[in-house]
DNA sequence: ATACATTATGCTAACGTTAGCACGAAGGGT
DNA sequence: ACCCTTCGTGCTAACGTTAGCATAATGTAT
C-alpha cells in the first residue's frame, strides 16, 4: 500500500508537505500541490482512515443493526439510510443481530472495536448489559422498537395507533370475534401492537372474548401460517382477523391462498406493512401502511446532523410516524359466524 | 475512550503486559491476566482496532458492493453473507451502487480508505477505470454480474440457461409470438438472458421475427409495468412474455392485475426470480427458480477462506449455478392470435 | 545592508497497539 | 559460589497521519 511517505521519497519532499498538500492546505504552494496529487493520483494512492482516526479523527461509518436484512421493513430503512449517508461521506456497516442478544452484543463488539461513529438499531427484546454500556459511549438511535435502557433517542411508527385504527376498521363492519397474530409481548412493538388491538375492540364496545391473540416469535413466516391454520380449524372460529407483522402477513396470505379460503367471504384479513404482492393477493389486501421511508430518511439526517455537530446536544428526541390504512378488498360486514366454504 | 495504557496505569504494570495479558501470551502469568481481564471489563476497555490495523494486521471488513438492497435478491445475499461472516468475526460494509459508476466508484474509495479487507461486489455495467485499479489491490469477487476487467473470480447463475430454458417452455406450448423484458445488453447478464432467449427460439425452429426484446434500465418496476402496457396495446400482440429481472416481474405482475388481463388465456408469462408474491399472483406464476441463498453462502465460504490463508491461491475461479423452472399456472398452449379479454 | 514580514517547507511528537529485544528474579545443576 | 535456563515483565520502536513549532527562502521597507 502507498503511503504519503512513498509520495514524499518519490518527490524529494517531506511527509508533512504530502499531506498537507493533499489536504490542500493554503500554505503550501500551488506548484508542489499540482506535483503532489499527480504523483499520489499515479501511484494510486488512497489516504488510510486508521492512520487518521490515530490522530483523533472520527470514523465515517455508521452500523445499523437490524434483527434480519431480508425483511422490507428493514431493507427499505438501510437502503435510505445508505443513500442519505453517501452524500455525506459515510459508510454502512450491516449487522444482523437475528433477535438474538447475544449475537448482537457479538457484533456490537466488533463495531466499537472498529469505532463506528454512531449507531442505528433496531434492538432485540431486551438488550445484554454491556450491549447497553457499549452504546452509550457513540451517538445512537433506536429505530422501530425501543428499549427504555438505551436512552430516549428514538424514531418509530405509532404501533399502538396502527393497530388501533386496523382493528376499529372490523369492528365498524360489525365482527365480534376478531383474532390478532402478532409478535411476542415482550418486544416494545409486540406489546403496543396488542394494546391497540385491544383498545379497538374496547372502544367499540365488544365483551373481553371478543377478541384473541396469538403471539408468537418475531418476524416467523412459519408461525404465520401455522397460526392461521390452527385458527380456522377451531368450533367457534374469528371472522376476521388483524396482522401484527409483516412476516406473519406474508405466511397468512400464502396459507390462505394454498388453502383457498375464500377473503372476504369466509374471513376478513388486515395485513400489515405493505408489499408488493400485497395489492394482487386475492380480493386485494386491506393493510396497515406504514411510512417507513420517511422514517428512515429522518433517521438518517437526525443522525448525520448529531455526528456533524461536536457539542453533545442530545436531548430526549423522539419522532413517531402514523401509520395509515390502505382499504383494499379483503375485508367484508360481519357475520354470526364464519360461514362454511362454497362447495365447488 | 478507555485504552491499554489506561489499565496498566491503573494497576501499576507496563503496556506491553496489558497487550499480552489480553492477548492471552502464555508469557503472562495467569494472575497477572486475571488483574487485567477484571480491569479491562470494570472500565469497559474495547481493543481500538485502527491502531491493531497500523501494527499490519489486516482489517475485519468485508465490503459488499450492490445495486440496490430492496430487490430480494440483494438483500438474500446481504443475509446470507452476514450470516457466514459473524461467525467468522468477520463485519460486513454495505454499499448501494444504484447502477451508477461514479457512486460505485465513490464508495469503492471510501472502502479503501477504510482497508476493507475484501469486497464483494455486482458491478456496474462499465466500472470506472480508477474502480478497476482500486479493485486489483484486494481479494475480491464478482457477483452475478461479470466483468472482464474485474478479474475472473466469479460466482453467478447459468443466465443464458435460465432464459433458454424459460422461453423453451413457452416454445414448446406452441407460442410463436414471443416476448423478452430484459435489462440492458451492456450488462453482462443482460446479454446473456437475451442470448438464451434467441438460442431458445432459433432451437424451437421458430424464425426471426417471432421474438421480440425489449431491454430498459435495470431493475426497473416502472420500465415493467410501462412497457407489457405498450405490448398489449400493439396490433400483433406477442401471445407469451418472458421476463428477465426480479424488478421487471413485479411490475408486471402489478400492472397486469390492475389491467385485469387473465393469465394465462390471453397471455402466457414466465417470470423471474421467486418472491413470496409469486406463488398467489393470478394463477400462480411460472417462473425461473435460482439458487440465490446457495450461491451467497459458497460466495462467503469462499472470500472466507481466501481471507484467512494469507498466500495469494487466486487462481481463476467461476462458480455456476443453474436455475429451474417452477411450473404453476400461468403459461397455457399458445394460439395463433391473442384472444379478446372475455366480455363481463 | 539590516530588520522584518511573509511564504513555503521540514522536523518532531503523538495517537493505541504490538513485536523484538533486554532485563531482573528465581531455580536447578555443577 | 558459579553458570544456565526459565519465567515474568518492561522498554522501545514502528505502523501512517497530522498539528505545532521551527526553519529556510523570499520579498519589502527602512
Amino acid at each position: 500500500m502507498i503511503t504519503t511517505r512513498d509520495i514524499a521519497e518519490r518527490l524529494g519532499i517531506s511527509v508533512s508537505t504530502v499531506g498537507r498538500a493533499l489536504a490542500d492546505d493554503p500554505r503550501i504552494s500551488e506548484k508542489t500541490k499540482f506535483r503532489v496529487r499527480q504523483a499520489a493520483s499515479e501511484m494510486g494512492y488512497v489516504g488510510n482512515r486508521a492512520a487518521r482516526m490515530m490522530r483523533g479523527a472520527s470514523s465515517n461509518v455508521v452500523a445499523l443493526v437490524i434483527p434480519d436484512i431480508r425483511n422490507t421493513f428493514y431493507s427499505t430503512i438501510a437502503h435510505e439510510l445508505s443513500k442519505n449517508m453517501e452524500a455525506e461521506g459515510f459508510q454502512l456497516m450491516l449487522s444482523e443481530s437475528d433477535d438474538d442478544r447475544m449475537v448482537e452484543l457479538r457484533h456490537l463488539r466488533e463495531l466499537f472495536a472498529n469505532r463506528v461513529a454512531g449507531v442505528i438499531i433496531v434492538p432485540t427484546a431486551r438488550p445484554h448489559n454491556e450491549s447497553v454500556k457499549l452504546l452509550r459511549a457513540v451517538p445512537h438511535l433506536q429505530l422501530l422498537r425501543r428499549h427504555p435502557s438505551l436512552g430516549s433517542q428514538w424514531f418509530g411508527v405509532d404501533d399502538h395507533e396502527a393497530l388501533r385504527q386496523a382493528t376499529a376498521h372490523l369492528v365498524a363492519l360489525g365482527h365480534t370475534r376478531i383474532a390478532y397474530l402478532g409478535g411476542p409481548e415482550e418486544l416494545p412493538t409486540g406489546a403496543e401492537r396488542l394494546r391497540g388491538f385491544r383498545s379497538a375492540l374496547r372502544e367499540g364496545g365488544l365483551p373481553d372474548d371478543a377478541g384473541r391473540a396469538e403471539l408468537g416469535p418475531p418476524s416467523s413466516v412459519d408461525h404465520g401460517r401455522e397460526a392461521v391454520r390452527r385458527l380456522l380449524q377451531e368450533p367457534d372460529a374469528p371472522t376476521a382477523l388483524v396482522l401484527g407483522s409483516i412476516q406473519l402477513t406474508l405466511g397468512v396470505l400464502k396459507e390462505l391462498s394454498e388453502q383457498g379460503v375464500e377473503v372476504p367471504r369466509e374471513l376478513s384479513v388486515v395485513g400489515f406493512g405493505d408489499e408488493p404482492g400485497f395489492s394482487w393477493w386475492g380480493p386485494g389486501l386491506t393493510t396497515i401502511g406504514l411510512p417507513i421511508q420517511e422514517m428512515a430518511t429522518g433517521c438518517a439526517l437526525w443522525l448525520m446532523r448529531r455526528l456533524k455537530t461536536r457539542p453533545s446536544n442530545d436531548g430526549p428526541y423522539t419522532s413517531v410516524s402514523p401509520g395509515s390504512l390502505i382499504l383494499r378488498g379483503s375485508t367484508a360486514p360481519g357475520r354470526k359466524h364464519r360461514p362454511r366454504p362454497t362447495e365447488p
